[in-house]
RNA sequence: GGCCCGGUGGUCAAGAGGCCUAAGACACCGCCCUUUCACGGCGGUAACACGGGUUCGAAUCCCGUCCGGGUCACCA
């Protein structure tokens, strides 16, 4: 054995495997020719990130277009930070916002495929494997500075004015012998192990990123750690190590890795393994005082996904939104498409945008309103109640009493409407926009249009009481309005009155107007007279005659 | 500070040297439709960061400046 095998054995005694064994384990993935092998790999440290939810999506976007797999795996390999439940509120998350999962963790507890494990603290081996065969070929070294020692160096650097890093002659165990090491380990000292770089900060390295472009950058020549001192590899190494194993063939993550990326590239290189395309997607943003910034989870509510299942935000909604700033073709597509499913979309990644969009909700209020718009009563139903049993449960008891009464409610101008409203964003609206349905949330107001005095408004009211009939339909019901009208001094038509407006008080759209106000105390509200039948006739005169009393 | 990436209306963006007198969407405003509101229709306000080149011609190519973002860990 010669000293770097020799150094191989002592570092990593316990290691009988080599590389062979493991690319024989995970073979090829036998998939139609230009099949995409993606993934998302989320750290357990905290809930699901609006920015993981959306890579997500460009993953599975991106698989789904060539008939690929999406694929996620756990990326836990550090234990200081790992949070309880972790694992369950990201990938429940994908879940629940149909982001389908076709290998590693699927849903919560359940882990599916061939090229397990997908947790990386289960597969110390194979990435101790690796580092030893590279220990054995002389391509990494063990390195006993400690912390103190590191940053103590750092600061020197950085008094010298010159690059800060373990690189060139700052690498201080670079050329580190077996017996020295011995000697070290043999003291009890702990060890990282470090890639001994190939590179040379003076040369370009240049690659392709299917979002970007073209990006040139200085080679690496950091000695970077790849084997953390308890044995678990730095998020770099374990990237290569398991994408290659794992058979990825893209790899779309946010653009704060770009620079790391000639540290990937030179271990894809060193370890023989085919390198990945990479797709650096810009960071979702958000504007603060006059500034732009990366959206953040600890100053921006809406940075949790979470937060829009609360506000009641359509699952399908928020993905909507997510889609229009993932692909710049994706509304021109949505328009041509009104109804398709957006897994048929064909994702182009050179449509996503090469700077980080600012987050908007307008637009996403937008958005959520056509899809809203465009449910069925039953559906709103459906979804609005989940929604309230969740998180309004005052509300949801008022809803559910009387489901028949609810869905009447909210077909009012939705089911068989020629015209979809776009009303109501997110559910937590709801309790507001349909108060006036409900005895309990009603707020009457007693209050008058313009150009209607209380004598009129009252005089109006007492005639219109008496041929009132629930059963009306919309015409029968607006001509008894206007049979009213001229009686007490309006115009029947609301041309009329606007070509003479002297002849009249006013027309007998302010007359439907008392009566709204009367009804459900609001000057604008859907169809009145559906929702007078929804109410029904005893509700309504009581309310009529309430008003009358106190205006 | 070094190294990357970016800069088209308030926002998202189309744009690959002449088709740009610069699309579309959201937001905003006006008009029409209309029992109110909404929907819908029509119209409007509003942009190529700046300075130099290259070219007959530049939003588009090159250089510089400025501005914004990212990154420089035994975190991912």
């Amino acid at each position: 054995m010669n000293d770097n095998e020799l150094l191989a054995e002592l570092l990593l005694p316990n290691i009988d495997k080599t590389p062979d064994y493991y690319e024989d384990l995970y073979p090829a993935r036998s998939l139609p020719e230009g099949a995409r092998v993606t993934r998302v790999a989320p750290s357990p440290t905290g809930y699901l990130h609006l920015g993981t939810l959306f890579t997500s999506l460009v993953n599975r976007i991106t698989a789904t277009s060539s008939n690929g797999i999406f694929y996620t795996r756990i990326e836990d390999t550090d234990k200081k930070r790992e949070v309880e439940g972790g694992i369950a509120d990201i990938i429940g998350g994908l879940n629940r916002f149909g982001i389908s999962i076709d290998e590693g963790f699927v849903n919560e507890t359940c882990e599916e495929g061939a090229y397990g494990p997908y947790k990386q603290s289960l597969r110390a081996e194979i990435y101790q494997c690796y580092v030893k065969d590279l220990l054995r070929k002389g391509l990494a070294y063990p390195c006993f500075c400690t912390a103190e020692e590191l940053s103590a160096m750092r600061e020197e650097q950085e008094n010298r004015k010159e690059r800060t890093g373990y690189h060139g002659v700052w690498a201080r165990h670079r050329d580190i012998t077996y017996k020295e090491a011995k000697e070290l380990i043999e003291k009890g000292l702990s060890f990282t192990v470090r890639l001994r770089s190939g590179g040379d900060e003076s040369r370009k390295i240049v690659f392709d990123d299917v979002i970007k472009g073209k990006i040139e950058m200085p080679e690496n020549d950091e000695d970077f750690v790849i084997l953390k001192s308890d044995g678990i590899p730095t998020y770099h190494f374990a990237h290569a190590i398991d994408d290659h194993l794992m058979r990825t063939t893209h790899v779309f993550r946010g653009d704060e890795w770009i620079s790391s990326v000639p540290k990937h590239l030179e271990l894809f290189k060193v370890l023989g393994f085919k390198p990945v395309k990479y797709g650096h997607i810009s960071p979702i943003m958000k504007l603060d005082g006059g500034a732009k910034r990366k959206i953040s989870k600890r100053k921006d509510p809406e940075a949790a996904v979470h937060f829009f299942a609360q506000e009641g935000y359509p699952v399908n909604a928020v993905i909507e939104y997510l889609m229009t700033i993932a692909a710049s073709d994706f509304e021109d597509w949505r328009r041509a498409n009104p109804s398709a499913d957006y897994k048929t979309f064909k994702f182009n990644p050179k449509k996503m945008s090469v700077s980080g969009a600012l987050f908007d909700n307008d637009k996403l209020n937008d958005v959520s309103k056509i899809i809203i718009s465009k449910m069925a009563s039953g559906e709103v139903y459906e979804k609005l109640t989940a929604w309230a049993k969740e998180f309004d449960g005052e509300f949801y008891t008022i809803l559910t009493a009387n489901p028949e009464y609810t869905k009447s409610m909210l077909a009012v101008d939705r089911d068989n409407a020629k015209n979809a409203r776009k009303d109501i964003a997110k559910w937590n609206e709801a309790k507001e926009y349909f108060a006036y349905y409900f005895d309990n949330l009603f707020t009457p107001a007693y209050t008058l249009p313009d150009r209607v005095s209380a004598d009129d408004a009252k005089a109006f009211l007492e005639r219109y009481k008496n041929v009132y009939n629930a059963l009306d339909d919309r015409q029968v019901w607006f001509d008894k309005i206007k049979k009213i009208a001229p009686e007490i001094g309006f115009a029947a038509e609301t041309k009329e009155y606007k070509a003479e407006p002297e002849r009249f008080k006013g027309s007998a759209g302010d007359l439907s107007s008392v009566l709204r106000l009367a009804v459900t105390g609001r000057a604008n509200t859907p169809d009145l007279c559906g929702i007078m039948s929804v109410l029904g006739a005893e509700r309504s005169i009581d309310r009529i005659n309430e008003y009358i009393n106190e205006i």
